[in-house]
DNA sequence: TCGTTATTGGGAATGATTATCAGTTTCAGT
DNA sequence: ACTGAAACTGATAATCATTCCCAATAACGA
């Protein structure tokens, strides 16, 4: 019942791997390896993190990271936040502890996080009584930032055609 | 300060329009009004939309199909929905109520939906604290349904390569 | 009514993600 | 430690949603 922000560890995630009949691979290790080495609140895409397996690891092909993110989602040691840019970002996930939430311009895409234990809690009982097995919680609020509310005619997401 | 669902009506949403610099186009109008036309709680996918303005109107290209949603979501009009099966869905936004949230097992992809007006309202606030115009309040949270649990070596999502 | 300027639509282009499949590796059982 | 069955990897091709391009058209303020 702490509020401590647990991550789960290395020898841990092997283990939960091996006992749902996944194999420890020296791949899912490095990928594993270099979230964990992740400051906080800092998330990856696919590609960033292909990109930087390249340079400190041996390198590993770009299928293995997509179908080794997807299935460390699956497993609840990784959270995918979609912050509306148009590509998956990851990030450790810290289901045990209570994880951020995001305030997001759909202007300009700057998203602001921040905590809220309680948003967490309400979570894990709404899963509870509905017989599911918790993974994450993600509370997002859309709006325009007081910066992009002044910019006349402000709509433009990713990139846009209609500005 | 109502929890009214009150959705604007079809002329409040082209004076917004216009006083925002943008145009009122057929194509705009047939758009919300199917959306207007829609059962609380149904979603369409950018596709299925113009599928059904294919069959009801005189049609519209997909290319406005797009731009057209991306830019009622920027107005607040309509609400982004990221169900994780890969598509963007869109439905009427009630930001003046209370939208609802979405309980979302990532096996199978089904998503139960409920309301909680408290979490509309503390997100209302927190926009407010950020000097953020509020467009949208979204709250998920993923696990793992009953059934899905049972099943062993259960990782799908979306399609799934390694089952 | 007119001119300026946003908007449309078709098709090409993009870009992220997934499928294929042959070769390789893990690991449970011996 | 050895072995075989099954899972995993990686290179590449394929998909699929979404956006770009641009010439033609339509809104709407003056």
């Amino acid at each position: 019942m702490s509020n401590v922000k647990a991550r789960l560890d290395l020898t841990t995630m092997q283990a939960d791997l091996r006992r749902r009949g996944y194999r420890v691979t020296p791949q899912r290790e490095a990928i594993l390896r270099v979230f964990e080495g992740l400051p906080e609140g800092t998330h990856l895409s696919a590609e960033a993190l292909h990109e930087r397996l390249r340079e400190n690891e041996q390198g590993i092909g770009l299928a293995t990271t997509y179908r080794t993110l997807r299935l460390l989602v699956s497993m609840g040691f990784l959270r995918e936040l979609n912050l509306s840019d148009g590509q998956r970002h990851y990030e450790m996930n810290e289901a045990q502890g209570s994880p951020h939430h995001h305030l997001i311009c759909v202007a300009c895409n700057r998203a602001v996080e921040f905590d809220r234990a309680d948003l967490h809690e309400l979570g894990r009982a709404i899963a509870a009584d509905n017989g599911f097995a918790l993974l994450d919680v993600q509370y997002k609020i859309y709006g325009t930032c007081a910066a992009c509310q002044g910019r006349p005619h402000a709509q433009t997401q990713r990139s846009g055609d209609a500005i």
